[in-house]
DNA sequence: TATTTTCGCTAAATCGATTTAGTAAAAAAT
DNA sequence: ATTTTTTACTAAATCGATTTAGCGAAAATA
């Protein structure tokens, strides 16, 4: 017993599937069926358990009521939690997620656009890696609708929703200022990300302002998939020194690097905040039950998610009409806990 | 400019469509079509930038090359990172993952599954919540693969793949005896799902073989949709007593609950594993930078999104083959840290 | 009564592929 | 020289919906 179609229903009755497929869109009125053939139809279409086949509806309408989602990696909570987010607003409207995880690999990422495309999505989220440039100019020229989330090219005009990064680094290292680190360091990744560039700059201007020279021997850049060996060497460097030359305080530009650093510091057997003040990017979930729960620049994700999700449905819904491309920046929330002392 | 079909391809060169599938296929060969055409096929296909249409192809063909995948939330690391996975092994094999979130909740779960029956998936890797037995045994008697993971029904004859809960929370608890711990407590969820239940029964198991009679008041089973103060309660009615009714140790049976336990914990002012020695299931990042980091259940995420796929393509491509039901069950890796003290 | 309008419905095209059945021309076999 | 086989290809059906154009009968209007 395999499944019904329409045309299964039409038989049935011994009325067209034009008919049918009135009927149960609710044009019934619209092209005047008559009440009688109506009921039955949908008698018929409970009775055989009908339900559309979305991919015929698809090659038909050309919609596919699909969302491409590409990120970093769904394992991450960061990204996990923009994933829910997005993934609530588009179910609100019928709409289905698949995701895919580029590891920040342009490649990856190329070749997952291409294999979204191919499966005809009405549009895409994406967290575009560096050198990824290329191929959303080339999404730009074409005709599906996109949203960057989290990154975006500042020589590329298209729609992104991004946080405010530079603003959410100063207000940081300004409030480590306040409590006396004079030494901040910052550990980040590869700066040709514009948000992680935005943060160091960020960083930077915060010691400016308060006459403090910045020390590039401080600033710390990770190699792309960096790993636990990266963040101990980078930590090695910071606190391995003397006295006068050591780190007081540490912003972690991302939570991945910041955990790993953190395992890693109280490995050495040193203590936060005492030994070393540390705030970090994410509001994640380790943060909380840390060491010394850890200060944090908590985004928006539902904020994020919710509106990348809306002007993506927006662009679907009235394709063509090139309003203008939204260009989001949304304030982080600066979470004061115990990993900077007082 | 739009996107190229086969009929393009076959109007440019003056030849059917039917020969130009054939080309792209790589079915040239078999049905015999000369070198010369061959090539010329393939240019113009590579001039147009063809790409095929993956909706049409599924309507043809029957295979969307898309799986649908039911988990409690993308949200969490736990799902996430056996979203990764599965990911992974399904992109080694060309196949898109559609992911949706149930919440724990049945009814969401079977609007999901009937929205991605419509969207035609090619099979399912589902987590089911508590009392979605109905559809899971609806879905036995269709058509579709799935396997189940994390949990199951025992009732139900399907493919599924677990872990050894009653083993994992066995040792668990007598990691913990061995420690000298005896009141120790069990924090969990609901007892109708069956991987909970089997975390509880090891406990209990464990205790009984050390001759410790089971204290119903140290196991606190918590609603479904757990908040903080569900977790703070319990934490109260464990930790709140005199010291000789007092709990001297807790397993989590999730690490959400874990998570929210230890924050809890701290802001009493109590110490782990001093004041209370604590043991959780999954291998989760806050654990490992936590106050004092915490000994774990990790489970064999890898594995289980990679068996779990492979069975499922394995059904996929061999339909009607029904071999028989895969019933996996896999080991648990007990990770010693120190918030059991020693 | 003749014409127009409304009513209730259907035929057929279409989306973009795959696949079965077949055909005309050339080559091989008789 | 005729038949058979092989070669190199094509027409058309099909998957399951949507949608345009239109048709015959009944009702309304002239």
């Amino acid at each position: 017993m395999k499944k019904a179609s329409l045309s299964d229903i039409a038989l049935r009755l011994g009325v067209s599937k034009t008919l049918v497929s009135f009927v149960l869109n609710g044009k019934a009125k619209e092209y005047r069926i008559s009440d009688d053939i109506c009921q039955r139809v949908m008698a018929v279409a409970e009775e055989l358990n009908y339900s559309p086949n979305r991919i015929a509806q698809g090659l038909r309408t050309g919609n596919t009521k699909t969302i491409g989602l590409i990120i970093a990696d769904i394992a991450n909570p960061f990204f996990g939690k923009l994933g829910r987010e997005i993934e609530q607003e588009a179910a609100r409207h019928g709409y289905n997620i698949i995701f895919c995880s580029s590891d920040e690999n342009p490649e990856k990422s190329a070749q997952q656009i291409a294999m979204l495309q191919q499966s005809q999505v009405d549009g895409f989220i994406i967290s575009p890696p560096i050198n990824s440039e290329n191929q959303i100019r080339i999404l730009a020229k074409g005709q599906i609708p996109f949203v960057l989330i989290d990154r975006f090219f500042p020589e590329i005009d298209c729609n992104h929703i991004v946080v405010d990064n530079f603003d959410a680094a100063y207000t940081a290292t300004k409030h480590l200022l306040s409590l006396g680190r004079r030494r901040i360091a910052n550990i980040t990744l590869n700066l040709d990300l514009a948000n992680m560039k935005d943060r160091t700059d960020g960083y930077k201007q915060a010691l400016r302002d308060a006459s403090i020279e910045v020390d590039e021997n401080l600033v710390k850049v990770l190699p792309f998939s960096h790993e636990n060996k990266d963040v101990a060497l980078a930590i090695n460097e910071l606190l391995g020194k003397k006295d006068d030359l050591k780190a007081d305080a540490i912003l972690f530009s991302t939570s991945k690097i910041g955990i790993m650093a953190i395992e890693c510091i109280s490995s050495l057997g040193l203590k936060i905040p005492d030994d070393i003040a540390v705030v970090s990017f994410d509001n994640t979930d380790a943060y909380k039950i840390c060491v010394s729960p850890v200060t944090v620049i908590g985004q928006p994700l539902k904020e994020i998610g919710k509106t990348a999700m809306q002007i993506l449905l927006n662009e679907i819904k009235h394709p063509g009409v090139k309003v203008k491309t939204q260009k989001v920046t949304l304030k982080t929330e600066f979470i004061v806990r115990k990993s900077c002392g007082s």
